[in-house]
RNA sequence: GGGCCGCUAGCUCAACUGGCAGAGCGCCGUGCUGAUAACGCGGAGGUACGUGGUUCGAGUCCACGGCGGCCCA
């Protein structure tokens, strides 16, 4: 790995802090408010491992407690609120969780810098489903049955609340890997009794209002975990190409059993349940004769028809209404009240089946609205773990996917089935174990949400969505078909519902508080003990009893405003000052979850958004874009990442890589591009200035020269960083991480492969005059700034340059840096990029001429028009050219080598092999040495002639010609020619 | 079946309101280098998913279709 090695090499030694008495420089000084406090670099070592720079700052950060600190600095400053949406305490933290938490991190840093006070809660999703299937696998159990009688729910409640403390450790510990900054001492925890008080607060406010309802629904249910499931969940579970069987039966009328009405469907389990048989009046039907068999369906479906037939007669649907026929099973009807009729209906359509569509009451929501409409009776042939009840003889506990084979034959042996075939369809699965799902009617607790669709709506209109297509399409979308929530889980690791209902009368009440029960602050909400606190009943004096269901946990973490403070019953007034919050972010597939959840809850009760700005995010995906999975083995370790890239890394590259909102094909390949392409430089351009600074003891504190005093490449810089400073700032003021982050790294970009390419002679020459002087101060303004403006995105690395910049002081403790407006000089950053593209085009002009950058040219003519004296300047050092003509036809390079400009070129490269030595012989760049050498011909020619500016660039006191006793030396070949030198360290 | 997003070089991604298709990585050549495991210059590499339309002009706007992702049913 080429960034394994260590950073800090420590303090370094005394060789390499002494500073240089040529670096003992003379300033211009003018006048000096304060005595200046010398800040002492540390040197830093190129080979950076980030890391284990991380770890170390991580550990900096603990012992100086820096997250309190930023809290500290900002108390009484008005507040920027930030809610956590809690992520589920149950499995391992993966790299799409880093993703959504970069991006929290990232809005609490900048606002605290900004001079927000932002307080970060943390917080933990501890109840539901997740966690009980956790606590099922490592007991090896499996369902209702085995929880409630083989383990108990006091043992199993208990398994999953340690299973959830194992877990929220192992995220606290992967959060502040990655510096994601939360008080993780005072998280919030949904299964806290205070937790649980403020749910069952909101949930007896929704009460009062009438908004909670027992209904009698068909809802996708899972008959393993023996729940229902609310729509965000059966949104998680649809899977493409389900085979499921799709048949055709006869139901034979009751007058003429020769004729029946040709009725199709892909669930043959509900068969015995039929009740009635759907049409519509408007479509038009017809009979049909098949060898002595009649068939009634839909004129538009006698496609399905097996062989030939003839059309006997034509008429409406509504002449088939109030039919009787023939029942195929003789269980799903009480005694009393009629069915097995035809009925009208509007929901039947001709484009599948037969026109005619077989009704079962309980296993489908038109069904049992159908049937409720028109008074038909129905009885449950299917029990809650979904096998055939006793009474259902022929296939009495038998689970439905099973009976479906069975039940066909059944038919096909009675001669009722026409014909069967197999279809795939995309068909709900239960998103956490994966069962078929199957529509099934029971008792279910009910939000009635529908009735505030329009406030619902207006005030997600009045939510900042980043990105804005969120609002209106994904979001907006799933608000205009929003059905009522349903609430209810029967299962046991919940908020159990605060619910009762009396034995006798049937009276019910909602419960806000564990004192309303007259229980006390300590005792466990949880079932099952509060299964045994009965309430005496105020209407007729009777017990009441606590419903068996427990809440849907996404109401949970919906009602984390108010229940992280505890309110009512705690601390209005903070919930006060922090509601709404400004920011939440979350990937995309909670807007049917948190975000959804959040606004629901916060609009019944408070008739507003929860929160007023959103980032949505894209999902981590596989580079061929495939979601992460086990399954497919395509599963990126987060922890892989941290140590062999970096947090900063890892976080730098969401921040980068694609808009907000797309998915990011994520692998180890394109997080080394984030290393080499940014920190890296960045690390370097750092490395740089410290480490010359130290050789020349460059001090920070003495005054600034005067910005117009200031060569034009250093107020080049200075102005780009002003105008990235205003972008920064002003795109993360807009929620925009990209536009803002994008811009850094071009910045970085441009200080790393021009001003310091161009400006690296400025610091390393021997004099010590105010060009070197400004260099140094252009330098290090630019990088404190850089560092300042980093630390949001990338808080290790931009910590560790800051600190040694600044004398130690963390950069999560500065504000924010502002825009230097005095700075900005737009006409300088045209002139420039201009001298850019004429370098660009001089450089391949040199290419093609192939002649080196070494070699020193006469002259250059370029088109455009002419530039200051000062950027030609920088053209003809880049160049190495003596001079530059504008207003060219073309780019023209005098090729024209004399003797003369062939004795420079050779000095200079005598210098590179000098410099070359120097650094293999492990010279340090402020070492003096003596020098010897031999050479014949045009290399001692050059070197006679220019001696002086040979010594200068290489530090040597003396070159002598002749070999010497104690200099370590070299042959080599320069342009054809044999030289020999010979290096002494003074 | 419907909604949203995307589709640009081998890969990852740019291109303000329509105005000569770009960068980085990778590849080849070459140069430069006492900050850089870097950098400069040149080269190879493009049917901009397809079709039709609007326009003097479309990667960009419109329509239809295809593929991928997410969501709804």
């Amino acid at each position: 790995m080429p960034w394994e090695s260590g950073w800090y090499r420590g303090p370094a030694g005394s060789s390499q802090t002494e500073a240089t008495d040529h670096a003992r420089l003379e300033y211009e000084m003018t006048k000096s408010k304060t005595p200046p406090s010398s800040v002492r670099f540390e040197k830093v070592d190129q080979k950076v491992s980030f890391p284990t720079l991380e770890t170390q700052l991580q550990k900096k950060w603990k012992d100086e407690k820096t997250f309190q600190q930023s809290l500290k600095i900002r108390e009484g400053r008005p507040r920027f609120v930030f809610y956590e949406g809690p992520p589920t305490a149950n499995g391992k933290p993966g790299t799409h969780h880093i993703l959504a938490r970069s991006f929290k991190d990232l809005f609490g840093r900048y606002k605290t810098m900004k001079g927000f006070y932002v307080e970060r809660k943390a917080g933990w999703d501890t109840h539901g489903l997740p966690v009980e299937l956790e606590v099922e696998r490592q007991l090896h159990i499996s369902g209702k049955f085995d929880i409630e009688n083989e383990i108990g729910v006091e043992r199993f409640n208990k398994l999953c609340r340690e299973s959830v403390y194992r877990y929220v450790d192992e995220w606290t510990a992967f959060s502040q890997r990655m510096a994601f900054w939360l008080d993780y001492e005072n998280a919030y925890w949904t299964l806290t009794s205070d937790y649980i008080q403020s749910v069952w607060w909101a949930l007896s406010e929704m009460w009062k209002k009438g908004l909670v309802y027992k209904g009698f629904r068909v809802a996708p249910y899972c008959p393993r975990c023996a729940t229902p499931l609310s729509s965000h969940e059966l949104a998680m579970g649809y899977r493409d190409n389900v085979p499921d069987p799709s048949i055709f039966v006869r139901f034979r009328l009751k007058k003429d059993p020769k004729t029946s009405i040709l009725a199709w469907t892909t669930t043959p389990w509900t068969l015995p349940g039929n009740v009635a048989l759907a049409v519509d009046n408007d479509i038009d039907y017809v009979k049909v004769k098949q060898g002595d068999e009649f068939l009634i369906l839909a004129e538009a479906r006698t496609g399905v028809l097996d062989g030939p037939f003839e059309v006997v007669e034509k008429m409406k649907g509504r002449q088939l209404i109030d039919l009787d026929y023939e029942p195929i099973y003789p269980y799903s009807v009480p005694e009393k009240g009629r069915a097995q009729y035809v009925v009208p209906a509007d929901f039947v359509s001709t484009e599948e089946g037969t026109g005619v569509v077989h009704t079962s009451a309980l296993y489908g929501v038109d069904d049992l609205k159908l049937c409720l409409s028109f008074g038909i009776p129905f009885a449950h042939t299917v029990d809650l773990t979904g096998h055939f009840f006793p009474y259902v003889e022929k296939f009495n506990g038998m689970g439905v996917k099973d009976a479906n084979p069975l039940i066909q034959h059944d038919l096909k042996e009675r001669e009722l089935l026409y014909k069967s075939e197999t279809i795939l369809h995309t068909y709900p699965e239960c998103w956490r174990c994966s069962t078929s799902l199957i529509y099934y009617a029971l008792d279910s607790w009910y939000v009635q949400t529908t009735k505030h669709k329009a406030e619902l709506l207006f005030n997600n209109l009045n939510t900042n969505w980043v990105p804005a297509h969120v609002k209106t399409g994904r979001m907006g979308d799933w608000l205009e078909n929003n059905v009522d929530w349903a609430i209810s889980r029967s299962r046991y690791w919940g908020t159990p519902l605060p619910f009762w209902v009396c034995e006798q009368c049937k009276q019910q009440k909602c419960v806000s508080s564990a004192a309303e029960l007259g229980l006390k602050e300590d005792f466990d909400l949880h079932r099952p003990y509060i299964d045994e606190i009965t309430i005496k009943c105020e209407n007729c004096g009777g017990v009441m009893r606590r419903v068996p269901e427990v809440l849907d946990c996404w109401f949970d973490s919906g009602a984390m405003p108010f229940a992280q403070h505890g309110h009512p019953r705690h601390d209005t007034k903070l919930f006060e000052e922090t509601f709404p919050a400004d920011f939440i972010s979350e990937a995309l597939d909670q807007t049917r979850g948190w975000f959804y959840s959040l606004l629901a809850i916060s609009t019944l009760l408070f008739k507003q958004n929860a929160y007023r700005n959103v980032i949505c995010l894209g999902l981590v995906v596989d580079p061929k874009g495939q979601k992460h999975s086990k399954s497919r083995g395509n599963v990126l370790d987060p922890n892989y990442l941290f140590d062999t890239f970096g947090s900063d890394a890892v976080r730098w590259y969401f921040y980068t890589a694609v808009p907000v909102g797309e998915n990011y094909r994520t692998s180890a390949d394109t997080l080394k591009e984030t290393v080499q392409q940014f920190l890296l430089p960045l690390w370097n351009c750092y490395a740089f200035h410290v480490n010359y600074a130290v050789v020349d003891g460059f001090d920070p504190a003495r005054p600034p020269i005067h910005l117009a005093e200031r060569p034009a490449l250093d107020r080049w810089l200075l102005s780009r960083l002003a105008g990235l400073v205003k972008t920064v700032d002003s795109k993360l003021a807009d929620y925009d991480v990209t536009g803002a982050a994008r811009p850094l790294a071009a910045f970085v970009d441009d200080l790393s492969k021009w001003y310091i390419r161009r400006s690296r002679s400025r610091f390393w020459k021997s004099q010590s005059d105010s060009d070197k002087q400004a260099a140094y101060q252009t330098l290090h303004t630019t990088l404190t700034t850089v560092a300042q403006l980093l630390a949001p995105f990338t808080p290790f690395i931009s910590d560790a340059m800051h600190r040694n910049l600044s004398g130690g002081r963390s950069v999560h403790l500065a504000d924010y840096p502002s825009v230097d407006a005095e700075a900005f000089d737009p006409n300088l950053e045209e002139q420039m990029a201009a001298a850019r593209r004429i370098v660009e085009a001089g450089n391949a002009a040199r290419d093609a001429a192939r002649i080196k950058v070494r070699q020193p040219l006469r002259s250059i003519a370029v088109p455009g028009d002419p530039l200051p004296e000062e950027i030609a300047a920088i053209i003809r050092e880049e160049l190495n050219v003596k001079s530059l003509q504008f207003r060219a036809k073309e780019v023209k390079l005098d090729t024209d080598i004399t003797e003369e400009l062939k004795l420079e070129g050779l000095a200079r490269e005598l210098v590179r092999m000098i410099n070359d030595l120097r650094r293999q012989l492990g010279f340090n760049v402020e070492d003096r040495v003596h020098g010897r050498y031999e050479a014949g011909g045009m290399l001692a020619r050059a070197i006679e002639k220019h001696a002086d500016y040979i010594k200068r660039e290489t530090l040597a006191l003396d070159l002598q010609p002749g070999r010497e006793e104690g200099f370590e030396g070299d042959e080599r070949r320069v342009e054809g020619e044999y030289v020999w030198i010979g290096l002494k360290r003074a």
